[in-house]
DNA sequence: TGCCTATTTCATTTTTTTTTGAAACAAATG
DNA sequence: CATTTGTTTCAAAAAAAAATGAAATAGGCA
């Protein structure tokens, strides 16, 4: 077992990587955070970020102070969004973690999964908006049209905009 | 007073007004809480997104049954993003409030407050991990070297690409 | 097959966020 | 300048979100 300051078993670090690591934790934290994402993911993802090596589920979990359950949930939507994988350790059937670095992907999969999906049932809203309105529109009711083709296009937009997003992010 | 359904005051609308307005808030609730804004808040935009007249507080507040103590916190909020604005009414005291409804606008303004801040403390994080990292780096370290490069670019990608987002926007 | 270890699930607890409601404040009015 | 009306503030309550921990499950290995 490592010490408590020692991160990185079997290496010999001549930096503060355990400073690194909180940095990275803090960070990430707050970024995941910023997308909605509850705290352990973050800690999760800070934690990968900086380890050379792939890490297994309770090392990450007593690493952070957050229970297994935690731990558990927190992969199953880093996994969903890409956003780790797991590699093959030989000799060890716990599942080995670590972090996707391609932020690129990393959107994408995040605006495909957690935005666009909202996106469309927008467009929903829309079309049950305009049902409210009189077929034939009344200049008393222009109001109303103008204001829900303004959802039609922001909605429109928004749906070009994001997925383009991640492949303007040149890194 | 108006009736429960009818929402224009001196209005005889010969549409479903209400379920416009029903929809309106459900849309902005959603989009709000994407944002990581209370519900309150989504509920306020949606009631003033689609009323012809500007609203007192305390008729927001009624008509969506919220206290005005809400309505207050979630007014102070719209008006920090430039969403909402006053209008004065003659012979009334208080503030009539309506929606800004220019999208662009709005996002460039939350983007500027809710998101830059953040993107500004993330460099500081970012320098400090360099701190950790020993001056002539080693093979060894270029690991870590490499990934701290990788969170530079991405805020930096961020901080240009956010900003120009809004301007994007072609509604 | 039966055991053992790793992981998931989920009811409960904890923490965080949001709302409420009443008091404080402000500001116009008579 | 006292009263009335409108708004803000903030401690407490309620609601929502997240974490825990223990039981259930899965799945490899002897």
């Amino acid at each position: 077992m490592a010490s408590p300051t020692n991160l990185q078993e079997g290496t010999t670090p001549v930096f503060d990587a355990r400073n690194l690591e909180l940095e990275s934790i803090d960070f990430f934290v707050r970024l995941m955070s910023m997308l909605g994402m509850p705290r352990s993911v973050g800690e999760i993802y800070g934690v990968l970020y900086f380890s050379k090596d792939s890490l297994p589920m309770d090392q990450i979990a007593s690493r952070l102070g957050i229970s297994i359950g935690s731990a558990s949930q927190g992969l199953r939507t880093l996994r969903s969004l890409k956003a780790v994988r797991t590699a093959y350790v030989a000799g060890d059937r716990r599942d080995h973690y670590f972090a996707e670095t391609e932020f690129r992907r990393l959107f994408s999969n995040f605006i495909k999964d957690e935005i666009m999906p909202h996106l469309d049932s927008a467009k929903d809203r829309i079309s049950r908006m305009e049902k409210s309105l009189p077929n034939h529109s009344s200049e008393e009711d222009e109001f109303y049209a103008v204001r829900i083709e303004k959802l039609r296009r922001l909605t429109k937009a928004g749906g070009r905009l994001l997925p383009a997003l991640a492949g303007l992010l040149k890194l």
